[in-house]
Order: structure tokens, then C-alpha cells, then sequence
RNA sequence: CGGGGCGUAGCGUAGUGGCUAGCGCGCCUGCUUUGGGAGCAGGAGAUCGGGAGUUCGAAUCUCCCCGCCCCGACCA
């Protein structure tokens, strides 16, 4: 039971200066976390109970699902992240340290290479695949900016899970399961969530999907199709266009464009000069860009941008993606900037990615490669050829379903889970190998599958919060009931410690207010604040015999008669979520 | 890393060269009060982020440094 007349906890009446999410001045203001530094939080007693009940909720559904729980230290010698690379890869994400004799040591930002290590250790048969392992644990990532709160800290505590398979079926079979207790998981903390294709990115992964957990104050973008439930990250979004009939296209045509700078005023010269009809999605943008060493040219339609991120993420292999600087078009004099056109591409020595929409046969209004001209029927496939298509268009809401067509809507998230299959590529680069049925050696392949803890309590607070203060769901909240005594006279404190023990022979945690000399105003105000799921106060009804019992999602109120109490909280709480 | 903002008691803040750095919350003592952040009286609590400088005099002006927040870049 916790004595909130001894409970480690001071409320604060004014929000938090330095905190603007709700998830973060809730937090502090209820008296849960503390921040020490820019995203390095310490966590009260609420918070470490809160923060104890996910990770609960996750341990037994990641038992339950066969998953054995092992743990690694957070401090972690170099040579393993040497043989992967990621000692260099990871970059400046990564917090390194030294031992006093000079050796390096690195605060894991994530275990891939321990878990292979350990089975590496264990196992060499196929005989005792597949397995899935899993720790709950502090990681450290040196992130550029940390922000709102516990949402992207430096310090955050995660599940993360890897799985070992011997063939890609295994693989797909491991992944399905854990998706499975992803799902349990997710619907047991109350959260409202979906699941969306991302993309896998640079860990050369093939299948990959993120648990979206939709509020206004997430960090990701993410497509949903209201009609048949397609839902992406937006950088894993496709676009589907068919080929166009290019045959009754006029030929190419190279026209004056003086002074049309941007796409608004080549526009407006088109449609003087050729009648109406024309807007920005008739022109085709060139785009140059720098991919690592490679100097590339990006079409897209010209009333939209292009999206570095989505660009990137679907391009595997490239590190960095910048645009195009004076020095770089200076090595490229073909290139008359503002006036480029994708038609002389080969002969300047560029590669040329398309977004889908420039499909094949398509017409555009676009550079002539030439200061102060542009050219009319540049048709793809006929006036200029694409190397590659790729996704790199900025998505808009209304864009079309690529499953259904439906106009697709967009919606912010704060990612609280990722799976994905990762294949080979640490066992190879660990040799992480076992013995098949032939008695030949074959590498192991892996799935990898987090779950941000830490992240998931604001993520949590986001979503279930009001005006007023947290709201947290059953499973999650620091106590089931928070007793509240209204009043001075000893006979209420004894009726509410008596309820409070009935309640907890019960199995239904208590937290009792058990304050002398506080008001009742600012109990009530602790308690709406805190976010217990079930507020009951012993007060003034009691000379009737009866208790308050209020919901504080729902703000509903009913006395029940004391006797009768412990039953109808029960049944409460197995409404509530 | 680029842009913007900020740093005064545990928290929220006032104070643009001049007296002992002010107020609210919280905290301590006493009395009163007890169903919506109580009242009165008394009290404790500050290296004004740090350093250097300008000045008769600096929280206030100048320079350097540190830290924090927000937007962007970045982020399996």
C-alpha cells in the first residue's frame, strides 16, 4: 500500500518551465520523473512503479510466447562493435568511454552483437533452433537532440528481442510470433496503436514494421487508408502510376522562359503563352543531389517537394544524401541551374532516379539545359531515359491508397515498437554458424524486435491524459484505487484504512491519502493529477454509510455503501481497460 | 550542426546601472480551518549558471565559457 503521508512525492501546482508535451509536464508535475540532463531522466516512486508495470506486462507476455529473458551489461568492450563496423558506423550516437589503462568502452546502444555473441557461445546445432532471447534494458544513444522529455532520451530503457533461425522460413515464422506478442502486449497497456510497413533501412533487413501509437506530439508521419486499413510509415509508402500512351505527344519543344526562377512563375509563363491548363504538377523538377560520392538527379513533380528522408530510406547503401552546393555544379558545367532538365543527363554524367509518378511515357514541361529555356512534350522514355525509380516525393494526405486507391490520410505517431527481419548479416559478420542436418555449416538468420519501455509511459500519458492530469489504464497505473479520507474525524482514517486493506486482500493495490491536515481540495486535485483509474473518497457520506467512488476516466460518481465497496471497485475495474 | 529563445530560492516568476534582490507556490512554528489547490501571525531558504572585464557602484553593460528548451538537419 502506498501512505501518501509518506510517500516520496511533492506535486507542483505550476507546469515545469523547461517542458512543453503533455506526457513530460504531466510527468514532472505529478511527481514521477525529475530530469538530471538533457534527456537523462530519474524516476520517483510513481514513475518506477509505472515503469515496473510495462516492463511486467511485456516480461510475461515475452514468456509467454516462449522468449527467454537473459541480460547484458550496458558497458560493452569495442571488439564486437569492431567486427560489425558499428564502432565507426554508429557515429557520434554512440557514448564512448575508457577504462584507466586507455581501452575502449562503448554504453550500448542496442545488443544485436552480444545476442549473437552469447548464442555464438552456446549453440551449434540446428538441432536447438529456433530461438528467441530478450532483455529489458537500459540503453545510451548520444542523440543530437534529445526532446520532449522521456519521448527521446539518452537514456531510455528498452526490450528488445532477437531471434535465431536456421532458414528464411524460420525467420518469417519467429517474426510472426513476436509481431503476435506485440500485439498482445499493446492491447494490454491500453494503447491505441497501429502497425505500419517502414522501411528496413540500412540494416538490410527485408521485412520490417513499426508499432505506431498515434498523438499529436509523435515524432513520425505515418500514411493510413481509411478504407481498407493500409497503413505506412511515409517513408515506406508507395506510389502506384501506370504507364502512360506517349504516341499522340507532340515532339520535344525548347521555349523562351526568361526569368521563371520557380516553378509558380514558369507556370504562370505556360499558361500565358500556351493557354491554361497548366499548374506545378504538369512540370517536372530536377533535383541534384550528392549521394555519398555520387552526384544524382531526382525527378518529381514539380509542385512537390522532394523528401530527403523517404529518399534516403529507400535507398539502400547510401550513407549521406545533401543537395547539390556552387562547388558541386561547378564540376558539372552542363548544368544550368534553374533550367535543367533530365533530356542531356547521360551525356553530363548523371544518374537519374524518378519518382513513380514520372512513369514511363509520361509528358512534361521541364529545363532545357539551357539559361533561359525551358522545353514542352519532354516525354520519359522517349526525350530522357530513368536509371531508377525510387520513392522520394514528399507525401501529401489525399494521395492515393496503393491497395486500394482510396485517398489516404496522414496522422503523427511516437514509434513504441519495431520489428523486423534482419537476416544474416551480424551472424555472418560474427560467424555465427550451426550444423545442419548434413553436418554442413550454415550461417544463422535473425530477427530483431524492440520495444521502447520508458518510451511507452509517456507514449501512454500522451494518449490517455486530459485537462486535468494522467489517466493511466489499469494494467499500468501506480495503484488500482487511490483512497482519498475528506475530512479530520479519526473514524474516516479508520474506515478508510479498513477499506484500503479489504481492498488489497483483494490483490487491488491502494494508494491512500491518508494526509492529516491536508484539505480536501488538494487531495482531489493530487488525485485527478496522479491518474489512478478509480478515485474513492471517505468523507461526508460516510454518516450514511456509503463511499464515493469516481471513475477518473469517465468523471463518473456513485456512492456505494461501505459494505458493498470492495465488490463494486472489483467490478469496476474489470471494465475499465 | 544551423536558426530562435532562456538561465534569479525546491517550483513558477518580478526586477534594463543605485538602498538589505521582490512576489506566488512549496517548506518550518503557532492558532484557526477541513468536500475542490484554506486564513492569520511569525520564520528558514539565493555563489542572481560560471569566469573575466567596464564602473564610485553590476542580476542589469561587454567578452568568453557552460547548461537548458523549441524548430530544422540527424535519429535500426
Amino acid at each position: 500500500m502506498l501512505r501518501m503521508s509518506t510517500l516520496f512525492l511533492r506535486t507542483l501546482r505550476d507546469d515545469p518551465a523547461d517542458a512543453e508535451v503533455p506526457s513530460h509536464r504531466l510527468l514532472v508535475r505529478a511527481g514521477y520523473i525529475r530530469r538530471i540532463a538533457a534527456g537523462i531522466y530519474s524516476w520517483l516512486p510513481l514513475g518506477v512503479i509505472t515503469l515496473r508495470n510495462i516492463e511486467n506486462v511485456v516480461r510475461q507476455e515475452m514468456d509467454a510466447a516462449g522468449f527467454q529473458e537473459v541480460h547484458f551489461p550496458a558497458m560493452l568492450p569495442r571488439e564486437p562493435y569492431e567486427q560489425t563496423n558499428r564502432w565507426t558506423e554508429y557515429g557520434p550516437d554512440l557514448f564512448r568511454l575508457q577504462d584507466r589503462k586507455g581501452t575502449d568502452y562503448l554504453l550500448g546502444p542496442t545488443h544485436e552483437e552480444m545476442f549473437t555473441l552469447m548464442v555464438k557461445g552456446e549453440y551449434s546445432s540446428y538441432k536447438d533452433l529456433p530461438l528467441s532471447l530478450y532483455q529489458i534494458q537500459t540503453k545510451y544513444r548520444d542523440e543530437a537532440r534529445p526532446r520532449s522529455g522521456i519521448i527521446r532520451g539518452r537514456e531510455f530503457v528498452m526490450k528488445d528481442s532477437y531471434s535465431f533461425d536456421l532458414t528464411d522460413e524460420g525467420l518469417v515464422e519467429s517474426y510472426q510470433r513476436h509481431r503476435a506478442a506485440y500485439v498482445k502486449t499493446f492491447d494490454r497497456l491500453g494503447m491505441k496503436y497501429n502497425i505500419v510497413s517502414a522501411v528496413a533501412g540500412a540494416m538490410g533487413g527485408s521485412s520490417s514494421e513499426e508499432f505506431l501509437a498515434p498523438c499529436p506530439t509523435g515524432e513520425d508521419t505515418y500514411v493510413l487508408c481509411p478504407q481498407c486499413g493500409y497503413a505506412a510509415n511515409v517513408e515506406a509508402m508507395t506510389t502506384k502510376v501506370s504507364a502512360a500512351d506517349a504516341s499522340s505527344v507532340g515532339a520535344l519543344e525548347v521555349f523562351d522562359s526568361p526569368n521563371t526562377p520557380t516553378i509558380d512563375s514558369l507556370v504562370e509563363l505556360l499558361n500565358t503563352k500556351f493557354g491554361g491548363g497548366y499548374t506545378g504538377a504538369s512540370t517536372l523538377k530536377n533535383v541534384m543531389l550528392m549521394a555519398d560520392t555520387t552526384a544524382i538527379s531526382v525527378l518529381v513533380p514539380g509542385d512537390r517537394e522532394v523528401d530527403l528522408k523517404r529518399l534516403q530510406a529507400n535507398m539502400a547503401g547510401v550513407n549521406e544524401i545533401r543537395v547539390f552546393e556552387e562547388a558541386d555544379f561547378a564540376k558539372f558545367p552542363g548544368l544550368v541551374k534553374g533550367y535543367i532538365g533530365p533530356q542531356d543527363a547521360k551525356k553530363n554524367g548523371i544518374t537519374v532516379y524518378a519518382d513513380p509518378r514520372i512513369a514511363p511515357g509520361t509528358s512534361w514541361v521541364t529545363g532545357a539545359n539551357a539559361k533561359d529555356k525551358h522545353a514542352l512534350n519532354v516525354v520519359n522514355g522517349r526525350d530522357f531515359e530513368v536509371d531508377h525509380y525510387i520513392e522520394a516525393a514528399q507525401i501529401r494526405e489525399g494521395d492515393s491508397c496503393p491497395s486500394c486507391d482510396t485517398a489516404v490520410v496522414i496522422d503523427r505517431a511516437i514509434e513504441i515498437g519495431h520489428i523486423f527481419q534482419l537476416g544474416r548479416k551480424y551472424a555472418d559478420a560474427l560467424n555465427l554458424t550451426v550444423l545442419d542436418q548434413n553436418g554442413k555449416s550454415q550461417v544463422v538468420t535473425m530477427g530483431s524486435y524492440g520495444i521502447g519501455v520508458s518510451r511507452a509511459v509517456a507514449a501512454i500519458a500522451e494518449q490517455t491524459h486530459d485537462e486535468i492530469g494522467l489517466s493511466w489504464p489499469v494494467e499500468v497505473a501506480p495503484a488500482k484505487v487511490h483512497l482519498v479520507v475528506a475530512g479530520k474525524d479519526d473514524s474516516l482514517f479508520d474506515a478508510a484504512e479498513k477499506l484500503a486493506s479489504d481492498l488489497e486482500s483483494r490483490s487491488v493495490s491502494v494508494m491512500l491519502d491518508d494526509r492529516r491536515g491536508t484539505s480536501p481540495g488538494v487531495k482531489f486535485k493530487d488525485a485527478e493529477l496522479i491518474g489512478i483509474p478509480i478515485i474513492v473518497v471517505v468523507g461526508k457520506a460516510l454518516e450514511q454509510g456509503n463511499v464515493e467512488v469516481r471513475v477518473r476516466k469517465s468523471g463518473e460518481k456513485s456512492e456505494i455503501a461501505v459494505a458493498l465497496a470492495v465488490d463494486e471497485i472489483v467490478k469496476t475495474l474489470a471494465t475499465l481497460k
